[in-house]
RNA sequence: GCCGCUUUAGCUCAGGGGUAGAGCAACUGAUUCGUAAUCAGUAGGUCGUAGGUUCAAUUCCUACAAGCGGCACCA
């Protein structure tokens, strides 16, 4: 006698077990034809799902939210059908859904192309159409086995053979196709419904192991309707657009070629915005209790050895050697055992600590070239790191003042939210068991205090401890970890660092390896597609164009060019013998924020005329005036908080809504 | 590193077994003009690199490199 309880609070009995299907027909025609599936207390099921006892019951129609999912999940069902009919001798494996859409894995031994696209969305549209519905049927685990063996699906059989032995297995069937799966599915192929859309064909391993057979990877995008699927298209289409590859030529920030791959060659003005963003850094390490230093780039393999990268990390270094010396050297892959090694210059004491040692520190390492992607993965790159030497009790401390610095830094560049991941112990490890639970537990402990809400990647921390991920999200979605902050306490022990404690005995220190940005290429290429180019006022690398109207202006946009240098500004002065129409269009696809226009007018009444990018209302000020006013909006965040801190969000906000020039 | 795709002028791209074409940019000239493209002309390419097939290769084939999309990797 099942009661059954609606969102509403309203209860319907029934006189014993129903499915879904039944009660929601009960409660009228109209949501019998809507429900695709429903949650069971909670819980995602068939619609076909028998209901015994008494239950929480909520429907899903294509209206929620939730639909997406076994929308999705059903596409990558029909899709699997669709390629096995075409493609026969093509094995299955694994079919999620995922962000936005979904994929299939296929073993096939000719690889897909996209050229084969269109006949498979035929064939999708075409089972669609069919709307055969989803049958779920259990089976025993030798017959499910030889069921797929004898299909010559040998993936799907050996999926089978790693399931728990306490999992039920289960089989879905469409129409004559059918499909190992956990579920749930909606009613029928007919519900998936024709917004959907294959993406692109890429390789992947079976499981997730470089080890295993490559299969080829169909991805595909599916939404509840044609509006939501035009809309993601119009999406990514913009967001092709503030890929900072792109800008990056468009703007002539840089370049990468051949004969350096995997190194940026900063071009002028992107050089200019790298030193903006470092003098920024420089100022808030400074207020920050930081000493900076700089450490040798190639370093004697004697070092790597005593750090204990010779073994681990070698395969990732860049390795040097002259005619003269019999020597190895490397390039730094990173600057920690360096800045040990200025720590133990000299006997430490427990009142240096925390001691913040930090440094640009350009490092190179061997990327497997399939990882390098723009200026975001490179092999040569400067991170903004730091180490902290300090005490297991300054831990937390140390961590909640990193926290306070690292977000207010991701605010003032317009990232106000930013994801944070806390890796815990991996499997193989150094130090006992004692230890990572104190330095899990001051991490933790710290999180707590600064109100960091992060979520748990397990098993993923370093060997030597406990670490945290701040993550920022590019133009197309691709998650890239910029700031770290990892608790050491086997190098200090490796290299030998200690100071001398409050008890006169020497003590090992332990060592906060953190980033804020983590690579200048890496943060510049995300903070290039953050704002798609228009950078606020502070961190344009040309802060104002001068256009000329007539060049009887010429002399005048010389002296307001020296003027608006000697305020610190960066300017170009455009006195080409072009239209000011041209002019403005060309410094506004340039991403220039601020047009000076200079004529005739204002050469004879000393003003300017700004106008800001994008914007065609325009305001006209004495030259004085409009130099100061410009020379303290172009102030950094950290010299001038509000002013700039409001602009550089009011700006990356603004840009979130704008279509991209 | 693995799977697939791509590589033609500074940029975006067309073309195709008989050694190449457009638009924009650049340069030159004319034009001096008021808020997102003034007009005309000129110049610009070992068609990624190296082999092979062919009377002939930029085009077809192979290898390599770089780039792109994923996967794996990211201590």
């Amino acid at each position: 006698m099942p009661a059954i309880t609606l969102p509403d609070g309203s209860e319907r009995r029934f006189d014993g077990p129903v499915t879904g299907t039944t009660v929601a027909a009960s409660i009228g025609p109209g949501l019998a034809k809507a429900a695709l599936a429903m949650k069971l207390d909670g819980r995602m099921v068939d619609l076909s799902t028998e209901i015994a006892d008494d239950a929480k019951v909520v429907f899903i129609t294509r209206r929620d939210g939730d639909a997406l999912e076994l929308i999705r999940h059903d596409t990558a069902h029909v899709l699997a059908e669709a390629v096995q009919e075409l493609y026969p001798g093509t094995q299955v494996t694994i079919g999620p859904s995922i962000e936005n859409g979904f994929y299939y894995d296929f073993a096939r031994n000719a690889p897909f192309t996209t050229a084969d696209f269109p006949a498979i969305e035929a064939k999708m549209r075409e089972i669609v159409a069919r709307g055969a519905p989803f049958v779920r049927s259990v089976q025993n685990r030798e017959e499910a086995t030889a069921f797929f063996e004898a299909k010559g699906e040998s993936y799907k059989a050996e999926l089978i053979r790693d399931l728990g032995a306490d999992q039920t297995i289960t089989f879905y069937s469409q129409g004559d196709w059918i499909d190992l799966c956990r579920g749930p599915h909606m009613r029928t192929t007919g519900d998936v419904g024709t917004a959907f859309k294959l993406m692109k064909v890429a390789g992947a391993y079976w499981r997730g192991d470089h080890r295993n057979p490559m299969l080829t990877r169909i991805y595909g995008t599916a939404w509840r309707d044609q509006k939501e699927l035009d809309a993601h298209l119009h999406m990514l289409e913009e967001a092709e657009k503030r890929d900072h590859r792109r800008i990056g030529k468009d703007m002539n920030l840089f370049h990468m070629q051949e004969e350096a791959t995997g190194s940026v060659f900063w071009h002028p003005k992107g050089w200019k915005l790298y030193r903006t963003a470092e003098a920024y850094m420089r100022r808030r390490l400074e207020a920050g209790g930081y000493d900076e230093v700089k450490t040798p780039q190639l370093v004697d393999r004697a070092l790597w050895e005593a750090s204990g990268h010779w073994d681990k990390y070698r395969e990732h270094m860049f390795q040097a050697q002259v005619d003269d010396e019999d020597k190895t050297l490397a390039l730094k892959p990173m600057n920690c055992p360096c800045h040990v090694l200025i720590f133990r210059q000299g006997l430490r004491s427990y009142r240096e600590l925390p001691l913040r040692m930090a440094e640009f520190g350009a490092c190179h390492r061997y990327e497997p070239s399939g990882a390098l992607h723009g200026i975001m993965r490179v092999r040569a790159f400067t991170q903004d790191d730091a180490h902290i030497f300090c005490t297991e009790a300054q831990i937390a401390p140390e961590t909640v003042r990193f926290v306070a610095l690292l977000s207010s830094v991701y605010r003032d560049f317009g990232f106000d939210s930013f994801r944070v991941k806390f890796s815990d112990r991996p499997d193989v490890r150094a130090g006992t068991d004692e230890t990572w639970d104190r330095a899990e537990g001051a991490l933790k402990e710290a999180c707590a205090i600064a109100g960091v809400d992060y979520e748990l990647n397990p098993g993923e921390g370093a060997f030597y401890g406990p670490k945290l991920e701040f993550v920022l999200r590019d133009a197309i979605g691709r998650d890239w970890q910029c700031g770290t902050l990892q608790v050491d306490f086997v190098l200090p022990e490796r290299l030998d660092a200690e100071y001398v404690g409050e008890d006169g005995a020497r003590h090992r220190p332990v060592m906060l390896h953190r980033a804020i940005l983590g690579s200048f290429e890496r943060f510049l290429g995300i903070l290039i597609e953050q704002y798609a180019g228009r950078f606020p006022l502070w961190l344009a690398p040309v802060q104002v164009a001068i256009a000329t109207v007539v060049s009887d202006a010429d002399p005048y946009a010389f002296e307001v060019a020296q003027a608006l240098k000697a305020a610190g500004l960066t300017v170009v002065t455009d006195t080409a013998n072009s239209k000011i129409n041209a002019k403005i269009r060309d410094h506004s696809l340039q991403h220039v924020p601020v047009i000076a226009i200079v004529g005739r007018k204002e050469a004879e009444g000393r003003t300017l005329v700004l106008r800001r990018l994008g914007v065609e209302k325009q305001e006209t000020l004495p030259l004085h005036d409009a130099v100061a006013r410009l020379a303290q909006e172009a102030l950094a965040p950290d010299l001038a908080p509000d002013l700039a801190r409001d602009a550089a969000r009011g700006r990356a906000a603004e840009v979130l809504e704008a279509v991209v020039m």
